[in-house]
DNA sequence: TCAATTTTTTAACCTCGGTTAACGATTAGA
DNA sequence: TCTAATCGTTAACCGAGGTTAAAAAATTGA
């Protein structure tokens, strides 16, 4: 048994419209999402309602909230820029499935193995650079990013404010 | 088979000295580290040579450079703040144990989720709160921390300078 | 114990990015 | 097509944190 095998069985197939919500900071959701198609944003709110961005999501990435499948809330919120197509996978399905096939253990290995790689780069970015090399590098690294996304939330994405984007292009 | 009985067939125990590195950024090092006993902290050097802390390490915790694991390179180095005893074990003979063996998948699934959430919460932090409030959250969740790490070692963690720090503190 | 080293603090000055606000430009809906 | 939102730009002002340097405090080692 693979991934596609587990999506198979257990993947519901969802569409969301265009600005609705997947799920939202302090929902329980114990689910695993596949994007099929659609261009959403993973996003925190602090207190003050400020928005700050974890990541952009397209086509055959997935995403779930670490937080809520360990211990219950979402720490973030998932918005769909883009009509939406995804699959839904109850986590409990995931995790019952790798603790009895070994192929699939082995694929949420490599799974998570990736996630934790990309985590780490974000982290690397964040803690290393300075707001206009964090520019520097998605411009390089996700040129097309800039069609999909308002720099509205390339700027909330990088850490910074609209204005402050607008400043770092126009030198 | 679990990972201890893994650590125990294929892991060998290491001593560092004090200021000593066990690995550099841009080494090859295809291993995971348990840390038995000692404080160490994971950093990154950019160009100009200045120091950003990734993390600090304690008894129990264990850490290798997932680029390393994957592609090649150390994007770290690792440094010992204290004489530590750490356990060393192949990656290959993780992945190989992994693949042949479920209960160990599952354990790794384990490992890895609980690394990825780590990292999870300080992109959370770096991308979301101000150094002060930074400061703040390391004094409630870690209030030991400062009697084993120098407060200029706590600057470069918390993304700031020393002299930054000094001033947060006082006020 | 004393000197050397490292760590922390303080001060002056500077830069980057935040805030607010106003104004075009663009997009989306009716 | 026209109107209302949304988005991006620009400007003025402000504050957090960086830089440099020097001094004070703490630690280390001979």
């Amino acid at each position: 048994m693979n991934l596609n095998d587990l999506i198979k069985e257990f993947g519901t197939n969802q569409h969301y419209e265009k600005k609705t919500h997947v799920f939202l900071q302090g929902d329980e959701d114990q689910f695993l999402y596949v994007i099929q198609e659609g261009v959403l944003k993973a996003y925190y709110n602090d207190v003050e309602g400020k928005e700050y961005i974890k990541s952009f999501l397209f086509s055959g990435d997935n995403i779930a909230s670490t937080q809520a499948l360990n211990q219950g809330k979402c720490s973030f919120s998932l918005l769909c820029l883009e009509d939406t197509r995804l699959i839904k996978l109850p986590y409990s399905k995931v995790r019952e499935a790798a603790s009895k096939n070994l192929e699939l253990a082995n694929a949420i290995i490599e799974l998570l193995m990736s996630f934790a790689m990309k985590k780490e780069q974000r982290e690397y970015e964040l803690l290393c650079l300075s707001a206009e090399q964090r520019y520097e590098k998605l411009l390089k690294n996700s040129p097309n990013i800039f069609q999909q996304i308002t720099q509205n939330n390339i700027a909330r994405y990088l850490g910074i404010t609209p204005v402050a984007l607008s400043r770092i292009k126009h030198k």
